[in-house]
DNA sequence: CTTGACCTTCCCATTGTGGTAAGGTTCAGG
DNA sequence: CCTGAACCTTACCACAATGGGAAGGTCAAG
């Protein structure tokens, strides 16, 4: 299988798989000519790490979670301590997000949007912004 | 005031005020030897971009905002607009993000996080990556 | 006049992804 | 046998937003 066939049997682009390899998460084999070859294992791989990657997991994670994948003796605690880590990142990030949101909703409710110039949510950033109210 | 000072000023870094000029969010002046020279104005503009990407908008939305926010015959409409625009993706980001959580949770409620191997984090994720169950 | 604390520009790194160009290979069809 | 399409390779550039650092100029206080 070359990497086209590749990506399609895994979901992930050419140009990620070869960012992949080069990170050395996966070690395809090479034909004479040079081309990439890759076997079942390394499909499995791919789809791996794109299923980490879709639950958020940074490449450095999934970097993590595939060594302890592929590691026999590997603890469960090790494996539940990152991915309690990336929750509470998550969680965080969520709690910010949704701090913005409700800023943004209510200055939004409360804007008119109609063709005069008066806009709440302009004036609440510009007063935030007035260094003569700091 | 030069740029140390509109950076304790206006509690946006060195860096980001020159980014922010190179950008063209706005043009100080300069004095004879060549350092930048800013005003209250030049305070109360970075403060604004401060304010507004505490909110979660993109330099170039804030671009957008700094262009309305000087504009007296602005439309409140095209803030109203593009602050919409701006809280359906952050709604968009956070259902993703919640999604992944609702998934790790579950997942590492049923992991022993002990010195076993046996981890269903690690087993759901190579399972959905499983080929041979596509 | 030196020293330290500024300032300037320019380059590099990050994270994860995409693009593009220049060149080699392979295969099918005429 | 030749040509063109469809692959492959490497090596760059780009993004968004931020930080780091080097090399050099400037200024104020002592």
């Amino acid at each position: 299988m070359n990497i086209g066939e590749a990506a399609k049997a895994s979901g992930i682009s050419r140009k990620m798989i070869r960012y992949y390899e080069e990170i050395a998460l996966l070690q395809p084999g090479r034909t004479a000519n040079g081309y990439r070859v890759y076997g079942p294992q390394d499909i499995h791989t791919l789809r791996f790490i794109g299923a980490a990657r879709r639950l958020g997991f940074s490449v450095a994670d999934v970097k993590a979670l595939l060594a302890l994948w592929q590691d026999r003796s590997r603890s469960s605690a090790d494996v539940k301590r990152l991915t309690d880590g990336h929750i509470t990142a998550l969680r965080a990030r969520v709690a910010e997000l949704n701090a913005m949101i409700g800023t943004l909703e209510t200055l939004a409710g409360a804007c008119d949007g109609d063709a005069r110039p008066h806009c709440p949510i302009i004036n609440r950033i510009a007063s935030t912004a007035d260094p003569s109210s700091a």
